[in-house]
DNA sequence: GACTTTTAATTGTCTGACAAATGAAAAAAT
DNA sequence: ATTTTTTCATTTGTCAGACAATTAAAAGTC
């Protein structure tokens, strides 16, 4: 019963969510200075070492940045996209790594959500998207590409995919989504033959996409989940069997 | 060019990020008990306030837990749903607030994922999903609801809504989507011919829903994202004239 | 006025200490 | 022998005080 006392966690935990408060608030805006440390530790009648404790997990979520001299100290950070997107990954990745989720399941949240994208993208591609995506088609076709890269590849193409609907908080979502599946995507050996398939089903997504044709670019990618998943099966079917 | 030297950082970012990388790599696994403070400070050859504070990084972002006591010490922490949740809503919030992001692009980006469920949610769906989206419809029928709880109201059924595609890792992505919708949401007023408007739609997805049939689904959400950004439009239009 | 030096403020790090919690071992009681 | 109580060692939580490193502004110098 006493599992959640709200009283009964470190101060430096206490300190930090009501800054975090604060900030969500609006009480505290964009690249406004906190209080020193010294001030800190006056008002919230603790030590500086806690209240120092307390700064460094908001730093840990970019919610501030600190400066060293005179004018110096801790400031509310302006939260870019690019933040967003790294703390999305691990996070994305770790929730995966640590809770059994199978390979399907990623797979199918996944695509649903890049298919979400799809319209959008058909709608608005620029030629610096499609140039991307023809970019890493060719990539993935030179032989000699070891698996880690075809793998990096896919991600960087399924980007440029994703960033084409020129929605940035779209962009944002996917990046946890896609990026979390490549270390389950690299655990798959691409022999020569699914390599070839991929490909096929890349140009044809890409060919969609150039065409504006968003039907097209939802059946391409359904078809991408599919035989994702039937790799996948096969991997895991041969490697149970030893 | 100095900006991100890599050795230029705090150390205690230097360990919070060997520790980290050391979790992702999975060199330290779920429930593992990382060295105590003393050992760590001799290891890393800093002093235990400057461990004390990685260690803190690391519980911000949960990937590990502390207890006190002879046995206790740091622990590697599963990171459940909830806690990635927990940390996705409060990212994706202060990300829409401090980025001057449009009502129109987050709507777009919230309608896309959301009618991305919205096939598997049909195929799916069980009586219990069924139950909390009647539930909340008929809650939002009250004449005497305030807004606030309106909204609420509102994110309740659409996450009952993404739950019944029954994928966790959709439902996780979702979560952020939605709930950080919210604040924006809670400046429009919510009149009661729009909350009529609202209600019609909501009940169309439930119906649609309940009898499986994903285009209807799909055709009702985009007439609700349509709606929603027309209101939000009507609302910011009012601000100006003012 | 332009340049250099000093100074004050602030974060980063260290040392050493004590309090609080907690399980395990030792001791005592039955 | 078993149960209960006590003691104890370990570990995190917190504090106080100190010094180093950094930085911009103020003061001084030419």
């Amino acid at each position: 019963m006493k599992k959640s006392d709200p009283e009964h966690t470190d101060l430096s935990a206490q300190i930090a969510k009501a800054i975090r408060d604060a900030i969500v608030r609006g009480d505290l805006i964009v690249d406004e200075r906190l209080p020193s440390e010294a001030e800190l530790a006056e008002q919230f009648e603790v030590s500086r070492p806690t209240v120092r404790e307390a700064l460094k997990r908001l730093a840990a979520q970019s919610l501030i940045r600190t400066q060293r001299g005179a004018t110096g100290g801790a400031f509310v950070n302006r939260l870019t996209f690019e933040d967003a997107y790294g703390q999305q990954i691990t996070t994305s990745t770790l929730l995966l790594s640590m809770n059994a989720v199978s390979f399907a399941t990623a797979c199918e949240a996944r695509y649903a959500l890049e298919r979400a994208c799809a319209p959008l993208s058909s709608e608005r591609r620029e030629a610096d998207h499609l140039a991307t995506m023809r970019a890493e088609i060719h990539r993935q076709s030179q032989p000699g590409l070891s698996d880690e890269a075809f793998c990096a590849s896919d991600v960087a193409f399924h980007r440029a995919l994703v960033d084409a609907a020129d929605n940035p908080v779209l962009s944002y979502q996917l990046a946890g989504a896609v990026e979390a599946m490549q270390p389950l995507m690299n655990m798959i050996t691409f022999t020569a033959r699914s390599r070839e398939e991929i490909l096929r089903l890349h140009t044809a997504i890409a060919d969609a996409v150039e065409a504006q044709d968003a039907g097209a670019c939802d059946r391409a990618l359904s078809e991408l989940e599919r035989y994702t998943i039937e790799l996948a099966r096969n991997v895991l079917a041969a490697r149970a069997a030893s």
